[in-house]
DNA sequence: TATTCTTGTGAATTCGTATTCTCGCATGAT
DNA sequence: ATCATGCGAGAATACGAATTCACAAGAATA
């Protein structure tokens, strides 16, 4: 049998509601009665049931996050990786926990929705989405539901919402390659749907404007296989070959690195390179991979803070969209050609 | 304001319990009520509260994970994310979602055991634990929490544990590397304290047996810089090189290459590499790192499959250890130093 | 026709806690 | 002396759905 406010009640001599102001700390005890409760307490080794509780006050004490698993699974997907575990960090100490979904399609993310919100299951959501918004997120807001996006919003001024300050990335990255005396820089570019993509490549076309006349840019999927193969067929055989790249994660970076090797080319002496990420794969090829740090824990930190007070009734002023500056790392891949040479 | 059982009832001409029979699916309803029921439910948008639902079913529908901080967070642990990530790709379309929480020390794993079992705000738990099992688990037992630990129960035979085969990893990688021709094989470990690093070692010293007159074993921290350094300082300067590395992950192997790099060394003409997990970075080099691949799905869909076992009050036969097998992916990081070297 | 059995339904209760309401008493102001 | 005020604590109720129980009406049996 479980012990309940009642049984403690009972014991101590006083009502159920007593022991209830007790537990939740508000609404006046005198101080002899309260001591006498949270000795029988202890005695009992009471323990609040936490499905009582929440469906009296209203707080479920959880905070969602549904992800969508992207094809072949996240388990290779380090700024997942990061993400989840910035928010376990966030949350210790918290009178929330993180409830954790993934989803296959977007059949099954309305369905969730239902499941997670609509049932009253979760405070409030996180919501990360790397392509186009879809209806979910006017449902949410329809039915005044406290979220946070991670991503961009893509125009929509009434989301919360915040994000890597990919265009800046992009910028800081293509800049760098400049100033490293690179003079024909490409891009290689995750799909065309994904956010990322846009944003980087948005930055990378912002820094070379007056000091580049064109762009290249070229799409792959994601994952150093698909980069690998994208610079052999189409990079290296270029009518004009860049001299440097921008890489859209430190994971195709590292394709376009044995792509290189393949050909029997060196970096950064006949391809420099800059990636995203910052991700531990960076140190592991000779010299070291340049790459934007993208500060994933302040990113989160930010998210879940305007989440609590979103749960919690408070709505801050400022702007609805924060961007999370990226610093560069730069290692030997973006060396200026000269010292490399040397 | 919020639709209820009872206001769907109102409507529908029928009571309250009705509308929940009709709603769980048991009990018997006439089929033309339980049309209309539905019909209005729709109508009205309706949906169950999870949290009155769970008090009085006693269900939550949640299945805890609690991780414990290893230094320097998780956001690069491989293992971590393909475990979390298995774990709610298990939980797609069942009726549990999963509550992930991080604790940084053992007083606080206690606070979240009352937190998260005691408060009934999940069914069950799913434990990792790497090192020594400490108090948590016997209170676990003690309480009959329905509970299964992934790692190893240090012959605590009342355990549901699932764990993968690290005696046999570690076999198999000593075996190929035997098999491939090396015959001074060491072994770069990591922290002796962990499980893994004990269980790795016996296979390594298992297939030793009779083959190889003496072990070379080395510790290190976790982490490819930790690895570069022991390699560099203590294996690469030892009285007698070994002529072959079994290295405890994947990060340390890399550490190891950057290590016999920097001496002018080639993998594997001058020292063979295998390594655990087969995460994405074995690509990374030239020539690919051999790695034992763990099935990591596998181990995780066990476990769930125990704790809901569990959970839901069914007690399988069977032994309450599971081991799962691991398989040999081979590359060029272990070739036959005669093929190497051709 | 009287008597069991079904089968489906609603009234009442339960889960454990939070909250609102009320009431008695003591205090201080008028 | 009287009345507004305030404080602490118990009684009652709310939260939303599940469950128990009793009891109808109708079917099946004698």
């Amino acid at each position: 049998m479980r012990i309940t406010q009642a049984d403690i009640a009972k014991i101590a001599n006083v009502s159920q509601p007593t022991v209830s102001r007790v537990v939740s700390g508000d609404g006046r005890v005198e101080e002899g009665i309260r001591q006498r409760v949270l000795e029988v307490m202890r005695e009992h080794n009471y323990q609040p049931d936490a499905r009582a509780r929440s469906l009296r006050s209203k707080r479920a004490g959880l905070i969602g996050l549904v992800v969508k698993r992207p094809k072949g699974g996240l388990s290779d997907d380090p700024f997942f990786a990061s993400l989840i575990s910035a928010i376990m960090d966030f949350l210790v100490g918290k009178p929330y926990h993180l409830c954790a979904d993934m989803t296959l399609d977007a059949q099954s993310q309305v369905g969730l929705y239902d499941e997670l919100l609509r049932s009253r299951r979760v405070d409030g959501l996180i919501l990360v989405e790397s392509e186009a918004l879809d209806e979910r997120v006017h449902r949410l807001q329809a039915d005044h539901f406290p979220f946070v996006l991670i991503g961009n919003p893509m125009g929509n001024e009434a989301i919360w919402s915040v994000d890597n300050d990919n265009v800046l990335a992009g910028r800081i990255a293509t800049q760098h390659l400049l100033d490293q005396g690179f003079r024909r820089i490409g891009f290689l570019a995750g799909p065309s749907e994904t956010t990322v993509t846009r944003d980087r490549l948005e930055g990378y076309m912002q820094a070379l404007r007056g000091r580049q006349d064109r762009a290249f840019v070229w799409h792959s999927d994601f994952g150093s296989q698909a980069a690998r193969e994208a610079t052999r067929e189409h990079i290296l055989t270029a009518p004009e070959v860049p001299d440097a790249l921008v890489v859209l994660d430190d994971f195709m970076a590292m394709g376009a690195v044995q792509a290189l090797r393949d050909f029997g080319a060196n970096v950064p002496g006949d391809m420099g390179l800059v990636s995203f990420n910052d991700s531990a794969i960076c140190r592991l090829i000779e010299g070291g991979l340049s790459s934007v740090s993208l500060n994933i824990e302040t990113l989160v930190q930010t998210a879940c803070e305007r989440l609590v007070d979103a749960i919690e009734g408070r709505d801050p002023d400022g702007p609805r969209r924060t961007l999370i500056p990226s610093a560069l790392i730069a290692r030997g891949s973006s060396q200026p050609r000269e010292v490399a040479r040397r």
